[in-house]
DNA sequence: TAACAAATCTGGTATAGACCAGATTAACGA
DNA sequence: TCGTTAATCTGGTCTATACCAGATTTGTTA
C-alpha cells in the first residue's frame, strides 16, 4: 500500500478536511509542529504539503503558514453573468481591484489579431480580482478603443460586461478560449501574494464583437491567471 | 533579483530548452550530476527541478531521469474533429489503447444524468492515449447503450466520433465541460506511468443528443485525465 | 549467440541539522 | 492609550548524507 511516510501526512490531513475537521480558510499547525507530532522531519512535511497544494486541498501565505482551499467557484468565461454576479450567486463576495490602467502601442500579436496598425492606442487594464478577500485572479486586457470611445473615463472596477452592455448596447458572446494548466508567471504570482512556480490556470480569451467568420472584429483581449485551486471552468457547447 | 540557487538551474534550463539546445525529449543529465556542475545539493537541484515540472519544460519518468517536453498539443473538446486527426493535423502520432470495456450498473450520479434507473447497465470503456508513444491522456467513458445499441461489439479503440457518424448517423455537438486544474488521482497516474501527485488537467464531458433542453438524452460521460503539459485547451464560443 | 545474473545508474524517500527574511506578537516606553 | 521596538514564529532556502527500488547496462555463462 501507500506506506511512506510523507504519504500517512497527506492521507491524515485529506481526511481532517474531508470530514469538516478543519474547516475552509483555517490554519494548518506549522511545519515543525506536524513534524513533531509524526516524529518526521520539516522535508518530509513540506512534502506532503506541498502533494496536498498541488490536489488544491490548502495552500500556503507567505511565512504565514497553511490554509485549507475554500471550495472552488464554478465559472464560465461563456456565461452572460460577470464574475461578480457568478461569484455572488455561489454565495461569496467577489471584489475588484484596478492595478493600472492606461493606453498602451498594441504589439504585433494584439495588432494583429485586432487588425490595426501596430502601435496603435489599446487600452491596458490590469486588475485584481477576489473572492472573499483572497486574491485569485489577476486579468490583463488590452481594449479595441476604436470600437469602444470614452471607455477609459469609465469606472473599470466594475464588470466589463456590463459596461459593453449599459453604455454600449455591445454583448459580446463570440470568442475564443484557451486554457493552459501551468505555473503562474512571476509577475501574476507576485500580483497574487503567492510565490511564483506555484500551480495556477492560464486562460487566453479573445471578444469578437460579431458572429461574422470573415469580419471579425475584436473587442478585446484578455489574459486570466487563476490560482488553480480557486476555480473550475464550466462550459456549455450547443448547436 | 531572483537570486536563490534553484532559480539559477531553472534559469539555465529555461533558456536551454528555449534556445533548442534542449531538444523536445532530450535527456536531461542526472540529478546528482547536476548538482556536482552547479555544486549544489540535490534537494536545491530537485527543487528547480520539479518548479520546471510545474512550469510543463520537463517531466520525469520513474527512475529514468527527467525529459524536455514536447510542445502541447492544441484540443477542442466540442471540434468535429476526433482526438487521432486533431493530433496528426499537427504532425505528431496518435494512438490508443483499450485498457478495460465492460457492462456495469450505472452508479447515481450517472443515471441520474442519464435519465436511466440506477444500476441499468452502462458500457464502461477505459482508454488510454497516446501523442509519439509518450501516454498523455486517461479517457474513462460511460456510454449509454439504450441509445447505442450493438456499440459494445464495434472495435473501440477508434474514435467514438467516427463510429458514432458511420454507424449511427449521429453527431453530438452538444456538451456540458468541466475543467478543473488539479493533481493526478493515484488510478490516472498510475495508467500514465508516472507517481502520483503530478499536475493534471482534469476535464468531465457530458455529451447529448440533441439540444432540446427539456429533453436531454445523454449519449455518453466522459471522464479525462491529461498530462498537465501535453496540451492546451481550445474552444470557439459563437451563437 | 542467447539467456541470465550482477553491477550500476536513476530518481524516490528520509534524517538532522542550519541560517534567512518576512509576519506576527509581546514588551516597552512616551 | 498608543506607537515603536524587540523577540518570536513561520515558511523559504540550503548543506551533507544515507538507503531504497526500479531501470538500465554490463558481464558472465550455457
Amino acid at each position: 500500500m501507500s506506506s511512506s511516510h510523507y504519504q500517512q501526512i497527506q492521507r491524515y490531513f485529506s481526511e481532517l478536511i474531508a470530514n469538516k475537521a478543519l474547516l475552509a480558510g483555517s490554519k494548518l499547525p506549522s511545519e515543525r509542529e506536524i513534524g513533531e507530532q509524526f516524529k518526521l522531519t520539516r522535508i518530509t512535511v513540506r512534502q506532503a504539503l506541498q502533494n496536498l497544494e498541488a490536489e488544491g486541498l490548502i495552500y500556503r501565505q507567505n511565512r504565514r503558514g497553511w490554509f485549507v482551499t475554500p471550495p472552488a467557484v464554478v465559472y464560465d468565461p461563456a456565461s452572460y453573468l460577470s464574475f461578480n454576479l457568478y461569484v455572488s450567486e455561489q454565495g461569496c463576495q467577489p471584489s475588484t481591484q484596478k492595478l493600472a490602467q492606461q493606453l498602451e502601442p498594441a504589439n504585433a500579436h494584439i495588432a494583429t489579431l485586432m487588425g490595426i496598425p501596430e502601435k496603435t492606442p489599446v487600452l491596458f487594464l490590469h486588475r485584481r480580482r477576489y473572492i472573499d478577500q483572497r486574491p485569485v485572479l489577476i486579468e490583463k486586457m488590452y481594449i479595441n478603443i476604436a470600437l469602444l470611445p470614452g471607455i477609459e473615463n469609465e469606472d473599470l472596477t466594475q464588470s466589463l460586461s456590463q459596461l459593453l452592455k449599459n453604455k454600449y448596447q455591445l454583448e459580446y458572446h463570440n470568442m475564443d478560449l484557451f486554457f493552459k494548466s501551468t505555473s503562474l508567471p512571476a509577475h501574476a504570482a507576485n500580483d497574487l501574494g503567492i510565490s511564483a512556480g506555484q500551480p495556477g490556470l492560464h486562460i487566453e480569451r479573445i471578444n469578437y464583437l460579431t458572429n461574422d467568420e470573415n469580419n471579425k472584429q475584436v473587442l478585446e483581449i484578455d489574459y486570466e491567471f487563476w490560482r488553480h485551486d480557486a476555480v473550475t471552468i464550466n462550459i456549455s457547447i450547443r448547436d
